[in-house]
DNA sequence: ATCCATGCAAAGGCTTTGCATTCAA
DNA sequence: TTGAATGCAAAGCCTTTGCATGGAT
């Protein structure tokens, strides 16, 4: 996932850096865990992968803690698809996309559409309402639920 | 919010008893509340409004329990705005609309926007997802907070 | 040496579950 | 009379908070 010159775990590293924040072993991980997704990961998602990757043990507090400064700093966004759960994935400019999530088997798919960005884009700037950003869920089936 | 002919609390009820349940006081007084709302609420807000409205006081269980059984019907829809909570409200042919979500006080705000449900029935018709149900989370700074 | 970053455990808040009771059919 | 609808309380789960420890500068 990290692609052409500064990858957003760079990125993320220096925003923090930036922002008065000293180094961490935790956060590090955290972010390169982020950079290598293709999509959001939950929390406790998350603390699994940690754990099981190079056996760095991240306390889920500090996943949580990690995320919220993230998050803040825009650097991770907080996907909200429902199950009683956030999720979080890495801002990228490219590959902006949304989810779709399968009610049968829980399944996050995400997905990326032009004409949908332009409809939002477009009615954002007609209400009276500061968009900081925004958020499409498709609930329904999957392919192999449908089947 | 009960209009023309059948009002949406009369075409539930209605739906219910097909489904094979039986009348209860606690889901007919729900009903009742949610048909009057113009956008979503939280199960502890269905469950204040309903003790300060005829003094029914309906366990928090129940409101669960009754929402659940509606969603299913898809008499009711779910509303993820994210702060944790969930949100309910009733699914209607007309009137059909999204949320913004105020990051500073929290305010639900409802909008529709003609040009965005076409870029989603048009997207939905070319995704190997069986696409049930849509949903739309602006998130930002409402009016009083921008300011 | 300072003070943030992290871990651990406890607390919080929303939601679900189990069981007894009430009420519709 | 039978079984669903409801209430109550306890349990579950995700998330947050408090405090002590470890690590970066």
């Amino acid at each position: 996932m990290a692609s052409h010159g500064r990858s957003w775990a760079e990125h993320a590293t220096e925003q923090l850096t930036e922002a008065g924040y000293r180094r961490g072993g935790a956060r590090a991980a955290l972010i390169d865990l982020l950079d290598e997704q293709h999509c959001a990961l939950s929390a406790i998602e998350i603390q699994d992968a940690l754990r099981g990757r190079d056996g760095r043990a991240v306390a889920r507090a500090s996943v949580y803690r990690i995320l919220e400064e993230l998050e803040a700093l825009r650097l991770v966004s907080r996907v909200e698809v429902g199950q009683g759960l956030a999720r979080f994935e890495a801002t990228r400019h490219d590959g902006h996309h949304h989810h779709m999530v399968c009610d049968h088997c829980g399944e996050v798919i995400p997905f990326e559409d032009a004409g949908l960005e332009r409809s939002i884009r477009q009615l954002t700037r007609n209400v009276s309402f500061e968009v900081a950003e925004h958020e499409v869920v498709l609930h329904g089936a999957c392919a192999d639920c449908r089947s």
